[in-house]
DNA sequence: ACCTGAACACCGTTCAAGT
DNA sequence: ACCTGAACACCGTTCAAGT
């Protein structure tokens, strides 16, 4: 006669739920240890009822962008395209800084979610009504590409390792690439770098967004065209 | 008395070997379905074989990387730094796309290869002969980034769907996304596209390129420097 | 000493059996 | 109708047993 006590729900699942606890779980364990598996037995469920509210685990990961690109906020109106694209980007940059597996996941997409076709979408309309032609605009867009989201994709990630490495590997290094040992020493007594000796990222990432904008804004008093 | 026949051993596995099998496996049925254990099946050998020549699996995406690499070629001399630097990168550009997968397992990597520092390397080289101080050469070298390879991350895949979509789900769209709309619509009817309807990706890669180069050349040409 | 089959510790997802 | 445990079809890699 006496029923079994009922299950001790947690409140119930929802998609919400579901993505925040991904970001969570990502934010402190890295995107590489994100598994279905994981993430249920986080939520204290059966990883079968993770399907209920996400698709599968492509779609876990679209919302887990949608859910950080809802961090960026409105636009704010500039005095110009220029500024206001600017702080625009430099918004969204801020914004995926702060989950480190932010930009990878982005990266791994290719089809648009709802938060960044809205995103996009604001980015055009800053260059529209600041004067740029259709054509000039659409252009623009693809020179920036994920810049617009404020990171880039690096060659190879050049922080320097924890420790110098073994000094004959490094004056074999030095030998075979003359030209990158010049540079490496150069950046490694640099002393305005914030970051202590290497390099200063948001500095590279304001110096090419610079010059991108400017070119950009050069093109456009030109009235430039691609069919012209 | 009867030896067993010997086995029927292919030509000796060697790293090389195993590195074009890769290539060849990852080009013919993309980079999602090439593992450890179809490559060893596909050179008939056992799975373990393969980590005789290879320490990982990240160990044969570096040496299937520095294998494409090393497709460029030497660097051609130009009458100037920019032309120089330009040929050098659409060659990397075009090496790239011989292999679909290319860019993403670059993308994918974070230690630099041999072939990528050789790579690397030629390009501060074809700068620093160009006039440019080691410092304004950094800073353009992280500028490019990606592109010094011939690849940019766009925001998202906008090439058009096999069919158009639903009449009002596309109604729908140009509703919520007004600008976006309007870009869509003219590269749609745009009569200039190499490949039809969309974008010309090759246009779009040498704009953005041109786009920095030039801003480089004036930054060398006024002496920028980033202590200044 | 060398080689390798089986095993380990995982995946994402399907599906049928249970309530 | 709903939910879920077990199973499926994979992974990369370790390791001990066999030659």
């Amino acid at each position: 006669m006496t029923q079994p006590p009922p299950p001790a729900r947690r409140t119930p699942l929802s998609r919400d739920r579901v993505l925040r606890a991904a970001v969570a779980l990502a934010d402190r364990t890295g995107i590489d240890a994100l598994s279905m598996r994981k993430l249920a037995q986080e939520l204290g469920v059966v990883p079968m009822a993770l399907y209920k509210h996400v698709a599968n685990k492509d779609q876990l990961l679209d919302g887990m962008v949608d859910f950080v690109l809802g961090e960026i906020g409105p636009p704010a109106p500039g005095p110009d395209w220029q500024s206001a694209v600017r702080a625009r980007i430099l918004a969204a940059r801020s914004a995926l800084l702060g989950h480190t597996w932010a930009a990878t996941v982005v990266r791994s997409r290719t089809a648009p979610t709802p938060a960044l076709l809205a995103y996009t979408d604001s980015l055009i309309g800053l260059f529209r009504t600041g004067g740029f032609s259709v054509d000039l605009t659409h252009h623009a867009m693809h020179a920036l590409g994920s810049r617009l989201l404020g990171f880039t994709q690096e060659l190879f990630d050049d922080s320097p390792g924890p420790a110098p490495a073994d000094p004959a590997v490094l004056r074999a290094m030095a030998a075979n690439y003359p030209h990158i040992a010049e540079l490496a020493m150069a950046a490694a007594h640099d002393e305005k770098s914030v970051v202590g000796p290497g390099c200063d990222d948001q500095f590279e990432f304001e110096f090419a967004l610079d010059l991108l904008l400017d070119g950009l804004e050069r093109l456009r008093r030109r009235g430039w065209s691609s069919v012209g």
